[in-house]
RNA sequence: GCCCUCAUCGUCUAGUGGCCUAGGACGCCGCCCUUUCAAGGCGGUAGCACGGGUUCGAAUCCCGUUGGGGGCACCA
């Protein structure tokens, strides 16, 4: 039997990181097995529903790694329609489903509680299709549904406790529990990897397949991604995006390993891996049952990483988006044409160590490609104090006498400048900094001034020496 | 309320009855290096939820308790 998993999302307008989790484990387990991954669009409800969501969706997907035109599709659920109604009407043909004209409210208040599921009031009703009657699938009154999952083993469900759902709204439209069957019936789906949060739905779909005449899916239900307060990640309250992620500068490659070191390790101690060792070593059956903290600290870490092993042109070609901004990324703070490639990319190795996502980058290096440093206010009255005047006009002095406008040189000035004032370089270049960068902390001092050249250090230095 | 489910450092995990005095990573703390800040090096902090079994032996197996999470729509 051939593998076929999916990835089903629906376009909601972003891209949730634990459906990112969801699509790579899928998307292994398919090559793993030498099977299809297909993509499945569940846009059903048209109201909510974009092409530009799609185009996310795909975009997304291709990001993290799992790229246009290597799996199939899309498919868009939409145009499965008239299947899933067939599939619907084939049931109550069968005596498996039944109308119902009763109202939300007719339910609560028979059962008195909100709660309670259907309470059966009209499976032996007779009513045939009507204004304002919905198909609902009749449920057995004994027995079990087993489930078999390969991450939780077997869950058992009383079929008496399940309710009789609803198959197709009384304005003719499939739901969501059937659409995806019949949907996953068609496509010849064998494998169904998704959220712990459809664990419950599990045996009313696997209920489904049986009584369409299909042999159901092997699940696994992955351990939902949680906020700090434990609690399932939420579009409100947390940051689910994987496209903010991805603006802010995170790398996809940093990215899905550590999406997939939620639940899981690879062997040995080491967690951060090349892409084809998780795709050899990965196993669903070993994901971790229990829920897990997506922790963006880590994430940082791991990215630091992963910046630092760029080669040094590849760091420069992965800042870019950052440098000239996007549709989704805010310009920098300077002009276009005053950005100059080639110091920045003498600059680039020197912030490479500094910064753990890459959006930093421009705070690191704005102050080459401005007139003037955008001064930190804080940084400014912290230094500019006890003798920095006094020391500023010193070093504009020293600097302009130095015979070589070179790192070495102009270290060797300040030092002695420094010394004797009895100041370590440490403290006498901390408000030559500020004049220069405009704040206290930022890439080496004097690799940073040999690339500013000699006149616009000058007048930094003088102009700040005027003003302090 | 009902159904399902989960439980190793603060967090992500390794661990599948003796290799555990419980390993790694992030975080945090200290030291070293140092032109700021990073990076890097070294060291440290901290955990098997609880109670019963089973067993010569339990983080590992069983039962219960407690706590957490998910679901309970004519949403997906």
């Amino acid at each position: 039997m051939t593998v076929r998993v999916r990835f089903a999302p629906s376009p909601t307008g972003y891209f949730h990181i634990g459906g990112a989790r969801t699509a790579l484990q899928n998307w292994i387990y398919a090559n793993q097995h030498d099977g299809a991954f297909v993509l499945r669009i569940e846009d059903t409800d048209a109201a909510r529903n974009r092409p530009e969501w799609i185009e996310g969706i795909l975009s997304a997907l291709d990001w993290i790694g799992i790229r246009r035109g290597e799996y199939e599709g899309p498919y868009f659920q939409s145009a499965y329609a008239d299947k899933q109604k067939e599939a619907a009407a084939g049931l109550y043909a069968a005596g498996r489903a039944y109308y119902c004209d009763c109202t939300r409210e007719q339910i609560e208040a028979r059962t008195g509680s909100k709660y309670t599921g259907y309470d059966g009031h009209c499976h032996d009703r007779g009513l045939g299709p009507g204004e304002g009657r919905a198909m609902r699938f009749r449920t057995p009154d004994e027995g079990h549904t087993r489930v078999v999952d390969l991450i939780r083993g077997e869950p058992t469900f009383e079929n008496a406790k399940i309710e009789d759902f609803v198959l197709i709204r009384s304005d003719g439209s499939p739901v969501f529990l059937l659409a995806n069957v019949v949907d996953d019936i068609t496509m010849g789906i064998t494998h169904v990897f998704r959220g712990e949060e459809h664990l419950s739905n599990t045996p009313k779909q696997q209920l489904l397949w049986e009584a369409l005449g299909h042999q159901p899916p092997v699940w696994a239900h992955v351990p939902v991604v949680v906020n700090e307060k434990r609690q399932k990640l939420s579009k409100r309250r947390d940051k689910v995006a994987l496209e903010m992620y991805r603006d802010e500068g995170y790398l996809a490659e940093t990215m899905r390993n550590y999406l997939m070191l939620l639940g899981w390790a690879p062997s040995g101690d080491r967690e951060i891996v090349p892409w084809s060792v998780i795709e050899e070593e990965f196993r669903i059956e070993d994901v971790n049952p229990s829920s897990a903290f997506f922790d963006e600290k880590k994430l940082r870490a791991f990215n630091g990483d992963y910046i630092r092993a760029l080669a040094p042109e590849a760091f420069v070609d992965a800042c870019q988006p950052w440098l000239t901004g996007t549709s989704t990324i805010a310009p920098p703070p300077w002009a276009p044409g005053d950005f100059d490639p080639v110091v920045f990319a003498a600059a680039a190795p020197l912030a490479q160590t500094r910064i753990s996502v890459l959006s930093e980058i421009v705070d690191y290096v704005d102050f080459f490609f401005l007139d003037a440093p955008r001064v930190d206010e804080a940084s400014w009255t912290k230094t500019m104090r006890d003798g920095a005047t006094e020391l500023l006009w010193a070093a504009h002095k020293g600097f302009s006498g130095v015979s070589e406008w070179k790192a070495e040189t102009l270290k060797a000035t300040l030092e002695a400048i420094g010394a004797e004032r009895g100041l370590k370089l440490g403290k006498a270049q901390a408000p030559v900094r500020v004049a220069v960068t405009g704040r206290t902390v930022g890439l080496p001092l004097f690799e940073s001034i040999e690339l500013l050249g000699r006149d616009r250090t000058l007048e930094r230095v003088r102009r700040a020496a005027d003003t302090a």
